[in-house]
This record gives structure tokens, sequence and C-alpha cells, in this order.
DNA sequence: GATGAATGAGCCTTCATTCAT
DNA sequence: GATGAATGAAGGCTCATTCAT
């Protein structure tokens, strides 16, 4: 097998680094050691251990544990908001279609893995008690909800809806944030695209003319979600 | 007023008390502790100190910050479903209106406090990466899926709803925890009704025949509710 | 011996203590650390061997490392100058009584131990580049040289003597403080005797009609000194 | 003026410098670092950052930072005896002369610059409590103390004077030691220059017929120290 | 020569837990 | 019951030293 002859030449990681390469491996180490362990677990020595390499190195590339924690939530903030903003720029342009493509890109494989949604629910809960969040986060999210808010405005006028677009924005919203934290807790089998399907059943009772239990009417579904 | 006379001889808690009440002053305790510090701050002497006693007396009374935190989950969990129970209890039997019931149940003020939703939220994200949480609350958790499913299905049946009772009662159960931490997020001034009224505009959507902005049709709005 | 039977009682100092005596009891082991091995080496883990006690303890009753030295040097320099104080009063009331008393002080064996001369030069060291010292002995300093520049003074105006008073009591300060650094460094044989000595012998030229090599005349010869 | 030519080459150390250069300039920066900062706190990295070099070239040059510590430390201490040694040479040759050059010396600006004085310091009090000092400084100290001595005990028998040569002789190394020290204490402004005088006033007293107020009779008042 | 990534021993501090009073 | 002194494991961080480049 190959990898007796990979191991012995990687082992370890290289002895050497750039700088960047480094930071994101360690970040990547944190992710997957908030994942693992929760927040209050997470010490320098396991994130260390996690990336195989000795906790004084974190702190030669971060300073303090909490840069890196910060640092990590932007990393993770960052990579949600390029997932949603270069989905919408894929997807054609009307808003039932551009919808579909926010909601679609809330589940894709990269985004919505078992290791990340655990880390987000480990660093979110801290963060309520700390100003880290706010201060990283807050711009991030407002964005996205004035997009959501937008398309609902916009849906809502084209189908003439009785339902108010500023709740039903927030419904979708909140509704996204549950379903990640339940994919998160459930130990029983519910996946991604069974979320998608609780998405699309309540968009189709939101804005019945533009959605059905596929998604928008139109829209161009994502092959990766279906198919997993 | 008889309040009075107590405190002066309560003051800093009093010096003999029933097992019970110690052990209930101590939980109380812990769950203030938890909203305003967070999980990972929540030591056993800032416990003592927000309840005037010794931390030694948390060891006496409880045997380890383990136990303490797990009591504290269960008994939060327990007024949480009791709550809500009395609430379907005291509703007219209708599913609509047992749907509505339940959910205004979720945004009664004693349950929906600020500090219990931070302390909820500190335990909860703590708690995915233990056993605790599972072992305590799993059980909870799928009765109360049950029940919102089966009014689901019981109100679809009457109103011949296109939605599907199983994503749709899903949908229901996230979006209440997501307008949960939601309302502990916001820095803006979103409400608790806000948050009824973005459930009902759900609801609306789902089962136009059976919801309007306000509630069920024919329920008992919750007066506590709207006057605030 | 007796020494066996104390040991077994008094084995690793009792479990409990006033709150008092063990924070002296730490502070004792702080000098006797400091004096043997220097500021820089010493630790906190040093420090609770010393005492046969655990590093914990100092922190639960200093709080900090800083703090605990800070403590130490306030203890130091109100135990000096509670020596001097005492000195005196207890001394005949004429200046050059007074100024004998005043430097056969400086060499009493409780104040001119080599462990406490070695402490307070670890301590004063460090202190140059802080804020430390100035905070807590610039004003016992000052009323230290004011004292001699008094006593100069009138012991200059009684005996018509032609050295300047304010470079003299200059003079009389700071070689009480070499003699002290000198003490501690020297491994020769050169005793507190011997620094008395060099010091009358220095009085006896500023003050030949006041003093002569055995002191001031007329002032009692402190016998403690002589003994040893 | 050549200095504007040379510091545009030299700017933040130039690639390749000869061992000697590179050696003294770490050493330099060193004393800046211990004078700065105090002996505790005075790591690699800073001694680096002081130099504008790397705390690599630090090991590459002095293999330890013990080793860099004990080559600073001969370097003050050769630099101190040269700077005697010259003004001896250069005065004239009475001991009472001799005696006044070797005091103005501990003056000189070079050797007496806060800077230096705050460095000594810092490494004599931490030398204390390890072998270093006397290691390297005890042969340097004795000569200096041999010279005094010999210079008291001649000027002493020139004048016939009543003080024992050897007490005078500590008196005044100490008291050049402890001018020293209370220089750099000092908040207020008392200057090399009433150093000075503090020490004649001294010398007035035990030799009358050989010093008065500016220094020895016949010896020539370096212009340096009474200018400033 | 020179840099800086990498390591790990050791430091100060926190905190759950024990236990004498 | 209740307090708080005492312990010690573990955490974050510093820093001398090593070593690949």
């Amino acid at each position: 097998m190959a990898r007796g002859l990979q191991s012995s030449t990687v082992e370890h990681a290289p002895r050497k680094a750039s700088r960047e390469v480094r930071r994101q491996q360690l970040i990547d180490a944190t992710i997957a050691t908030l994942a693992r362990v929760g927040f209050s677990r997470t010490t320098l020595t396991e994130v260390a251990g996690t990336a195989g390499l000795s906790h004084g190195l974190i702190i030669f590339h971060f300073e303090t544990k909490e840069k890196l924690l910060t640092e990590t939530l932007q990393f993770m903030a960052r990579e949600y908001r390029d997932n949603w903003v270069r989905a919408l720029d894929e997807a054609p342009k009307g808003p039932a279609a551009q919808l579909d493509a926010l909601i679609r890109a809330d589940f894709t494989d990269t985004i919505c893995a078992p290791e990340r949604l655990a880390a987000w629910s480990a660093l979110w809960a801290e963060a309520q008690s700390r100003p880290i969040y706010q201060e990283n986060c807050a711009e991030f999210d407002l964005e996205y909800l004035n997009v959501i808010e937008r398309l609902c405005t916009e849906i809502a006028a084209e189908g003439n809806y009785p339902c108010l677009p500023e709740h039903t924005a927030r419904a979708i919203r909140v509704t996204l944030n549950g379903l990640w934290f339940d994919l998160m807790t459930m130990t029983n089998t519910l996946s991604r695209v069974e979320s998608l399907q609780t998405m699309f059943n309540m968009l189709m009772a939101f804005f019945p003319r533009h959605f059905d239990h596929g998604g928008a009417f139109g829209a161009v579904p994502d092959l990766k979600i279906s198919a997993s």
C-alpha cells in the first residue's frame, strides 16, 4: 500500500512551512478540535496535537489563544460568505432562482460538513458571552439577512402573496440556522438532502407559485446535493 | 408587606436551609452565572459568589461540578416540558388551538427570559460534545417533536394542505429553536411578540384555513404575551 | 534529641493556620528564597518548597506573584524602619548619641543578617526598572535621610566643623548602604563589627570632638554588636 | 562630517560584519537592554530587537545567553578598570593627586552614564547569587581596593592622620559604590558633580592637609566633570 | 553569516476537589 | 450544615535553544 511510503516522508508535517500555509494548517486543526471536543476543552495542547505540531508554534504564529480563535471564526465567516456569494453569482438572476441558490448554498457539502457545524456552534455559543462574535460576524450576518429580505420582497411582489416579507425572511434565516444545529444534534439519519426538502416544503407554503418540493421553478438544482 | 420581614432574616442566605431549598438556590445561581459569563467561565467560585454562599457548599450538595451542571440542565428541561404540557392542558382541544398554545408556550416570559435563553445556549453548545445532553434531553426533545408532528398531521388532514406534515413539523420545531437563539443574539429590538408574529406568519402559510396573523382561529390568545 | 519529637508533629507546617500566620510564613519563605537563589530564579514553586507548602496556597493568600513580592518588600521596609526608630527612642537624646544609635541600628544582627542583605539587594536591583520600589520605599528613604541630615547639622553646629552637613549626611547614608552590599559580597571575613568600625573611623574624621573609634562619646554601645 | 556617510551604510546593521564588531554590537545592545528593562526581562529577543538583529545571531556568536551576560559583565569590568588605570597614568604621581584622579575617574561621563549604572546594578545583584560575578570581577575589585589602600596609607603617613588607612580605604570604596547606586535611584537632581563634592567633603575630613572641597591640592581638575 | 520556524521545559495562574474546623 | 485553607492537575504563555534554509 502506498501509505507506508508517503507517511515516512510526510510524518508529522514538514519541518518548515511558509507562514501562511502553517497558519491555515493551525486554523484547520482548531476547527477540527472545536468540533471534536467542544469549546471548553479546546486547549492549545489539544490543537497542537491535532496538527501534529507543538503548542509553542501556535503562540509563535498567533500570539494568543484568543487571537487563534478569533482568526478561526473570521475564517469560517468568510468561507461561509464566499460560498453564498459565489452561489448567487452562478445562479439565474430571477429572485426565486436566487433564493433557491442561496438556500442550496447553505447545504453545500464543504460548508455543511459535520465538522464545520460542530465547530461553528462551539464558537457561537461561547461568543454569546463575549464581544468576539459581534465584532467579527455582525456585519456578515446583516448582509445575509438583507439579501434574503430583498429576495422575499421581490418574490412576494411578483406573486402577490399575503405573507409579510420581513417575517418570512426572518423565518427563512432562523430555519436555516435551526436546520444546521439540528443536523449536528441528530443521531438519526436526517441528512442534508432532507433538510433541503424541509426548506422547500416551507418555501412552497410561502411562495406556492414560485416553489415546489424540488426548489424554485426554473432553477438549476445543485447536482452535488441531490446526489448525496 | 410580608416580604420586608422575610428579607431581614433571609439576608445572604439563611444559615440553615432545607436540602431542597438550598439545592434549588444553587441551581438558580448556576443558571444566572451561565447566562452572565458563559460556560467556560462558569466556575464553582463564581456560582457560589452569585448565590452568596461558599464553593465548598456546592460540592457538599452536588459532589461534583459535572453533577451540578447536569442537574441544572435537567431542571431547565423539566421546566420547559412542564410549561408546554400545562399550556396544552389549558388550551381548547382542536389541533390548531393546541398548536397555537404550544407555540405561545415557547414565548412565555418565564421560559423565554433572556437569562434562560443565555443559560440554555451555553449548556446546549457544550453538551454537543459530551454525552450529558443526549442522556438528559433526547427523550424530552423526541416527545416534543412527536406532539408537533401529530398536530401537523391532524391539521393537514383537516385542511387538505399540500405541505408534508413531517417536514412542516420539523420546520416549526427548528424555527422555534432558531427564534430563541435569535432573541438572544439580537442587539436590535426584536421582541418575543415579534417572534410570535414570525411564527404565525409561517403557520398562516402552511395552514391558511387554520391560522392568520394573530394565531389559530378560535384559540385563546395568551394575554401575558400580547401585553409585553 | 528533642528535635525528633517536634518534627514529627510540626512536619511540613500545620494543616491549618490563621490567615496572618500563614501570610507571614510565606513572606519569610520569600525572603529566604530571594536570598538563596536571587530574583530571577525566585519562582512560586521555589518559595512554596521553601515553606513546605503548595504553590497554590501562595496564590490563594496573595493572588499574584507580584503582590507577594510587593508585600515582602513592604515588610522588609517596615521592619527596617521600626528598627531604627526604636533605636533612636532608646538612645540618649544628644545628636551624637542619636547618630551613634542610628548607625548601630543598621548593623543589628536581625536586620543585618546575611539573608536579609541578600534578599534586599535581590529586590532592590529588580525594583530599579519597575515602579514597585519607588512606590513602596521612597517615603521611608526620605524620612531616613532627613533624620541623618538633621543630626549632622546639629552636630556640625555644636562642634563648628568645616564639613558641609548635606554632603556629610549623604556620605553617611551611602556608606551605610555600601557597607551592607559589601558585607554581602565579601568572601573574606569582614564582619558587622568591622563595618561599624569603618563607620566610626569615618565619623571620627567628620566630627572629631564627638566621635572616636568606639562611637559617640557618652553613647551606650550596643552590647549585641560588640559581642558578635 | 563622516558620520552621515557611514550611517547610510550601517543602517540596521550591515549584512556582514566582522566577528568582533558584531559581538561588540550585541554586547552594547545587552547593556542597553539590561538598563532599560532590568535583568529578569532581558531576553534574547529583546536584546536582538535592540540591536536590530535576529535572536538566532546571538546564539551563533555567544552560544548561550549565560555566556553573553558573562562577556557583557567582563566587558564592563575591563572598561571600568581601563578607565581608572588610564586616569592614574595621566595624573601627577603624588598619592593625593593619584587618589584625586582615581575618584574623578569614577565619575567620568562615559563610565558613570545612567545606562551603565543601570546595567551594572542589574547584573551585579543577579550575580550575587551566582558564581559569575566572583569569577569575573573579584580580581578587579581586589586590585582596585589595593590601590586605594596603598594611597590612603601613603597619604596618612605623609599627613600623620589619626584615621586608620584600611577603614578609610574601605569607606572610600563603598562610598564610591554607594554614590553610584544613589545616582541611579535618585529622582531628584543630584548630579555627578554633586557626588564628586560629596567625595571631596569626605576626603577633606579624612585628609584635611591634602584635600579641600575642590579636590587634592595641586591636582588637575577634570574639566569634563566640572563643566557638566 | 543570518533568519526565523519549531520545540519543549518551566513559569504563573486557575480551579475542581479535599478536608480540618 | 457551612466555611475556607490547602492541594495539585492542567492551562496559557515565555523563552532559551535547535536547526533547516
